[in-house]
DNA sequence: AAGAGGCCCTGATAGC
DNA sequence: TGCTATCAGGGCCTCT
């Protein structure tokens, strides 16, 4: 579910509630969420301090008083919520859900603070969790991702050298981690509606000016989206408890048979499988 | 080596 | 009502 919008948004509100606070009891129901929770995830957070929140494209990076790292990937249906103990039913600053009340099924992570409680939820456990014991182990494991598209390094040199000559469709390099990190599949889509460009086209006949467009619209969308909340689909909140707003803006995801909302374009939103994934676009002006 | 597809998992929804 | 099929915001692994 969440891309770097709705990640940004979880961090934000983690930032607020948790940074400077001491994990007094750690309780897990379930290890085996996308990768089985690490041995030493206990001792690692047990008893320390949270020094900074932090975050690198989909990633939640916590770093405790020690320098080392708890990061952690919410995959498709992970969220996290934050439950003062005076009030047991209401969850003040969740990140993310709907529910007024603690999701019943699919508690696997509880970290227990003096005042609240954290918990992770993840009804599919494609999320997980991994524990860095140094700051070069982590920026070992991160060193692989792309760069985030608001990086200087994402610029047209980046593009056209690792565009040039390739097969590979736009979007499947959007959505590839190790091009460009933190753009999921609605993004994706998105963003290639802005640049005028069709999900399927061949990323090696892409000119300069498309891939001035992908960099241009990248951060557009993306900075729009973490203004407006991050995206709202099937319930979830943003740190306020509010709804997000973004999927109040979408062009095309989700909006299969409808006419194309750019001024004066006659097309049609199509939706079509790409690599798996629902890929939407305007039959007339993405080309 | 690059690129496509399968798979991990549960829940919501649509169709019969 | 209850079944089956399809789909969902991610990413790793395998096969060609």
């Amino acid at each position: 579910m969440p891309e770097l919008p709705e990640v940004e948004i979880v961090k934000q509100s983690l930032y607020k509630n948790i940074k400077s606070k001491k994990i007094k009891k750690i309780i897990i129901k379930n290890r085996n969420l996308r990768f089985k929770l690490p041995n030493n995830f206990s001792s690692t957070l047990k008893n320390h301090k949270i020094n900074h929140v932090n975050r690198f494209s989909k990633y939640l990076i916590i770093r405790f008083n020690d320098n080392k790292y708890c990061l952690i990937h919410l995959g498709m249906s992970g969220t996290i919520h934050i439950v003062r103990n005076k009030d047991k039913n209401l969850i003040t600053n969740t990140s993310f859900y709907s529910s007024p009340s603690i999701p019943k099924k699919h508690n696997h992570i509880f970290l227990v603070f003096d005042k609240f409680k954290l918990i992770y939820n993840d009804p599919r456990r494609f999320g997980f969790f991994k524990i860095f014991l140094s700051n070069k182990e982590l920026s070992d494991y991160l060193k692989k991702y792309g760069p985030e598209p608001f990086e200087k390094k994402f610029n047209v040199k980046y593009l056209k050298k690792k565009l040039k000559g390739k097969k590979k469709n736009i979007k499947n390099y959007l959505l590839d981690q190790n091009f460009v990190s933190g753009i999921g599949n609605i993004y994706a889509n998105e963003i290639l509606f802005f640049s005028k460009i069709n999900p399927n086209k061949k990323s090696g006949r892409l000119n300069v000016n498309d891939y001035k467009n992908i960099i241009l619209f990248s951060k557009k969308v993306l900075k729009f989206a973490i203004k407006k909340g991050g995206s709202t689909i099937q319930n979830f909140l943003n740190t306020e408890g509010n709804l997000g707003l973004f999927q109040n803006y979408f062009k095309v995801y989700g909006r299969e048979n409808l006419r194309c909302l750019r001024y004066k374009c006659t097309g049609t939103i199509k939706k079509k499988k790409m690599s798996n994934r629902s890929t939407f676009y305007c039959n007339m002006c993405q080309k």
